[in-house]
DNA sequence: AGTTGTGAAGGTATTCACAGCG
DNA sequence: CGCTGTGAATACCTTCACAACT
């Protein structure tokens, strides 16, 4: 017993939408979700079976949501507490997160952010502190943060990230274009800009010939045809 | 003969890797390619044998970079122009991409922006032309766009992105963290970074056993281990 | 009726192992 | 020998089809 990872994916994300969701206690059904999503009932039935049965509201009726993301956070290990962040690099587009809203919903708590350049760092303003980078050895162990979003220039993307992972960094989603070489105990998030447009031409260019006859819906890379 | 989807993505990223290395001359072998990328090296040769032999520089030294990239290239599609992109939406996150550098170095071109409010169109500036939103059924079939950068407010993206499919593009690359029902014969990359944290929660989570004995680095996560 | 749940089938991508070339 | 190239084997994920339940 294992969760698949692209199952896994799919679920974190569902847990994160029936927490948006209106109507906390009306049951969701695989087709409600299939209309959000534009994944398949039957690939959302067969996601939600892999984490153990027991999840039905009745037996007709559809998933309690309530429950359901619970199981979901549960299965995967996202365990109560939110997790901890750091930004890393507060240019352009590193300062965007500092007043992200997007973190209230999630079970993320933006916490921290490095830049190497003390006048950033003291001239942003933040709902958490901004540290100059050389801090970074001692504030992330300090204040638990396992998730890196890094956002340096990409010269410096390898080195920083080095230095992350020497901190205790886990997971780092990496906004720069470059290939961070890091040992497979990290987990790395490749999403800068050229990359995701790369993804997309590509997909276009082999985008198969099966079609067929549908006019459903997709929304996620994940929706591998 | 179809390139699978993964393929053809690790492909894309190859060729620019590439194309951005030092030593255009010398060859590349297939191992210095894992030790860049994290792939192992036989998923990049099955990966390079799929658009056709015929790239190796001689028999044993390893590739042409220069050959294999416009190799990659032609297979894929991504015949010799540029590829046009706007960015839709022009707030704190948006505008980052107005002065970001990262484009040059790669086949795609920024060649316009879009946002609702129209004093931030006059207010902004950029080395390409900046429109009021309601001009986008004009200006994108006029200037061949086929991408877009979607960067507004959560609340706007499902409208925007509609519109968008409407003026002929393809392939977005959604920065909102919302879930975009469109027809499948649209690609969508998100890349929210609470969508990208809850993936790297969720494969650190799951993260497979099967450790074996190797300190090989990863670096993408179409390392699907 | 409409739903979930799941074994089994099917399809795809990854990994292996080794032939073949320089 | 080291390296590419690739058929074959494997592992993985998705899709189907239908039983079971309300």
């Amino acid at each position: 017993m294992g969760i698949p990872k692209p199952t896994a994916e799919r679920l974190a994300r569902l847990a994160q939408l029936l927490e948006q969701r209106q109507n906390r206690t009306v049951p969701v059904t695989s087709t409600e979700i299939e209309q959000l999503t534009g994944w398949a009932s039957h690939t959302i039935r067969k996601d939600i079976s892999l984490l153990g049965a027991g999840n039905t509201i009745a037996g007709s009726t559809g998933y309690d949501p309530e429950r359901l993301s619970r199981a979901i956070r549960e299965s995967l290990g996202f365990t109560g507490e939110s997790r901890n962040c750091c930004i890393v690099g507060l240019g352009r587009l590193g300062s965007a997160f500092l007043e992200y809203s997007g973190f209230y919903g999630s079970h993320f708590t933006l916490c921290a952010g490095f830049d190497s350049n003390v006048n950033r760092v003291e001239i942003l303003k933040a709902d958490f502190p901004l540290f100059p980078s050389y801090k970074m050895k001692e504030v992330i162990p300090r204040m638990g943060i396992r998730y890196a979003i890094l956002a340096v220039p990409p010269s410096q993307a390898v080195q920083t990230a080095e230095k992350l992972v020497e901190c205790g960094i886990t997971g780092i989603v990496n906004f720069t274009p470059v290939i961070l070489p890091l040992p497979h105990t990290v987990e790395v998030e490749q999403v800068s800009v050229i990359d995701a447009l790369s993804k997309l031409a590509a997909r276009l260019a082999v985008t198969q010939h099966h079609a067929a006859a549908s006019d459903t819906t997709q929304a996620d890379e994940n929706t591998k045809e």
